[in-house]
DNA sequence: TCCTTGTGCAATTGAATGGTTGCACCTCAA
DNA sequence: TTGAGGTGCAACCATTCAATTGCACAAGGA
């Protein structure tokens, strides 16, 4: 049930997420240091904090984060679980296609 | 060195490509019943040919699929090898996150 | 109480996207 | 050789998207 349906539009947002690097890079950096502020996470990159601010907003429409307020703050936590149903198309599309994907699929 | 550098630039287009539900579909539909032309794939859908094949265009930019002329027509066949390029970023940047991406790692 | 810091909202701009139509060109079969 | 079917190219339009700026508002700390 939790891996199987992504009705389309849910992979529409979640792959249209996936697609731009700034967005990639934010889960990542999320993933890797644990939930923060759109402030800060803005500020190694060479966007503003509204531009982050959107993207997040994008993300978190994807269900890809969450955010958490926290006294005047707003703390963005990555909520990974849905890359599986991103996994899960991917292998269900690719099938026994490509010998690459089974090797990945076991591995 | 197959599955692995899906440089920047690429992860966009290919996740791109796939944020699409037209794409997406006429990727099913040729990894399933095999190659076939912008004219035919565009019969049962309710955009024109062009629009198909601006959309074969976009995914043969993300690697997905690829034209071979015969004659006079154009025959498109998926390859989808770089389906595992995006298996490994989700299951690199999911990491051990997720329950989930455990799971279909080793399904 | 002030003042600083972090958020939220709105308007604007420029570029990318998805789609259309029209037409020229090439290939092949009568 | 003529005509029909399939492609390719280009112009065009409407919509969406990324990003910026400016400003108002809430929450804490001095």
């Amino acid at each position: 049930m939790s891996t199987q349906p992504p009705a389309g539009d849910a992979l529409d947002s979640l792959f249209g997420a996936l697609s731009d690097p700034t967005r990639r890079l934010l889960l990542q950096r999320l993933l890797a240091k644990g939930p923060a502020t759109a402030t800060v996470l803005a500020e190694p990159l060479p966007v503003s904090r509204q531009a982050v601010v959107k993207h997040l907003q994008a993300m978190e429409g994807a269900g890809l984060v969450t955010p958490q307020r926290e006294g005047r703050e707003v703390r963005y936590r990555a909520t990974p679980e849905r890359l599986a149903s991103a996994v899960g198309w991917l292998l269900d599309a690719g099938g026994s296609w490509d010998r690459r994907i089974d090797r990945l699929r076991k591995r």
